[in-house]
DNA sequence: CTACATGCAAATCCTTTGCATCCAC
DNA sequence: GTGGATGCAAAGGATTTGCATGTAG
């Protein structure tokens, strides 16, 4: 778990302007340890801070992915969410019929990361990624992709 | 590459209702070969049958998706695409400075899911996945996630 | 015939943009 | 002080929904 301050203290090395609500949004997303989406940041900052606005949460979160310190991902029906990048990767298998969402170990990338790089010369950039599919309740429900 | 015609009867064979909307759109995505977005498919089509709105392509896309016909795929910048499953599927190494994509050999992520599967008890649906990171060029030319 | 799909229009949601103001450096 | 960030409002685009009409089975 990288704490907000470690994170805020590395960009204003690198030069970077730190203004409150940048702070407000990394500490967010260090607090809450999940993803989010930009309209959870915004309604987890609005209790303490209601005037940070919507427009902000996206331009801070681009603003943070460029700069590599947080990941986005696309998980469907569940929108695009983002989480801090820390040194532990992690992706989410979402199940297509029920939608539930199961945490994921990194180390099941590697092999596909050591491949992407030997074969296609590719520097993949897989820190939060999401595989879509069917878990074993609903498998056995014999329910399909609906 | 998968015919329409075997899909329309296949489909049929299930005791689907099949219009010709429903045909035109399976038709224009197997004749591109390629992914495309809601609005291409559209636009496809305009050309021979204007009645074909957006609205229903969306619905028809979304109904095959979930007969397992298309797999749907988030290319980030480059929008959300549908393509046919056929025997061979694909993945894309999207380069997250200059936006090139490249093919991807399905071989790549057998490992995956024969690991998905044991360890997780989940059936993953690995047929048309998006990979983000860096291409060569991009990696010498020394830009980062920008 | 009847249930379900479509067309149309409008609503909704997500995301971006322009511009005046504000603030971190 | 100044360049860049924010707030606000508005635009833009993608996607969904309601309802009347059309049509496949």
């Amino acid at each position: 778990m990288v704490c907000a301050e470690t994170i805020v203290e590395r960009l204003r090395a690198q030069g970077e302007r730190l203004t409150v609500q940048r702070q407000w949004v990394i500490e967010a997303l260090c607090a809450s340890g999940e993803h989010l989406t930009v309209q959870q940041v915004q309604q987890l900052l609005a209790e303490r801070s209601p005037a940070l606005t919507e427009t902000t949460v996206y331009r801070i979160l681009q603003w943070l992915k460029e700069r590599g310190v947080v990941a986005q991902t696309d998980l469907g029906q569940s929108g695009v969410v983002y989480q801090i990048i820390d040194r532990e990767p992690h992706h989410h298998l979402v199940c297509l019929s029920c939608g539930q969402i199961v945490e994921l170990d990194d180390d099941l990338m590697e092999g596909l990361r050591a491949r992407l790089r030997q074969r296609y010369d590719f520097e993949p950039r897989i820190d939060h990624m999401a595989i879509f599919g069917l878990c074993r309740a609903c498998r056995e429900r014999g329910s399909d992709t609906d």
